[in-house]
DNA sequence: CTTTTATTTGGCTATTCTGCCAAATAGATA
DNA sequence: TATCTATTTGGCAGAATAGCCAAATAAAAG
């Protein structure tokens, strides 16, 4: 097919996989109680900075993040406060989920 | 680290891992519709059935799905209404995202 | 009890994602 | 201009995912 055409699954599927990892997660919440620049998010997240970088990237070029330059910081901030109804979500859903003891047992 | 401790943005990445697929998506806004079997699904997502069967694993696992046997037929359904607002958060942060020509712009 | 239908599981390959290091860039400061 | 500080990019190795086929299960129907 054509790769310039994406269907609504797939602009959703790679919105919402801009924030399937921990660290990004991480992250996000951080980035909720207000704008930190890369240096801050790296010591938050404890992976080297260039990796962070990475996540942070990817997590603008999806729509959640925009930045601004400052001096020599690059301030990340979220672009819409709807992440935090969106992890309400996520936290119902762990609420009913399986849990390990459940699928472990015997066998 | 230990294994078995999960820390909550490893959680919360998890539940949201498990949509973040352009197949899991198509399947969990088919099910906000109402409980399909594994067939169904199977054609709306057009792979094989056991990749079907086994992104719905995914997502029963993470408690997105649960399921309900009659006759020879596995009924999947949504475990939370809360998905369609995930969805709207989704699509806002799609109206903002930048465009690709906007990325691609010369070089 | 055998067969049929629906689904899941195992196993393997191909692809994508992560994370680190090293090097490049961009601005600020001396 | 040279240097320092903050961040990004390139590249590579290892880990995790996805998809297909074949085989295994499970229950219904004959």
């Amino acid at each position: 097919m054509n790769p310039q055409i994406e269907t609504r699954s797939e602009i959703r599927a790679d919105i919402i996989k801009a924030l399937a990892h921990p660290s990004r997660v991480l992250i996000a919440e951080a980035l909720s109680d207000g704008e930190r620049c890369v240096q801050d998010l790296t010591k938050l997240v404890g992976a080297d900075i260039s990796t962070v970088s990475k996540h942070l990237s990817i997590m603008k070029k999806s729509g959640w993040l925009e930045v601004e330059k400052r001096g020599l910081n690059q301030f990340y901030r979220l672009r819409c406060p709807c992440l935090l109804e969106f992890f309400r979500c996520v936290d119902l859903i762990n609420l009913v989920r399986p849990k390990k003891t459940e699928n472990q047992a015997c066998c």
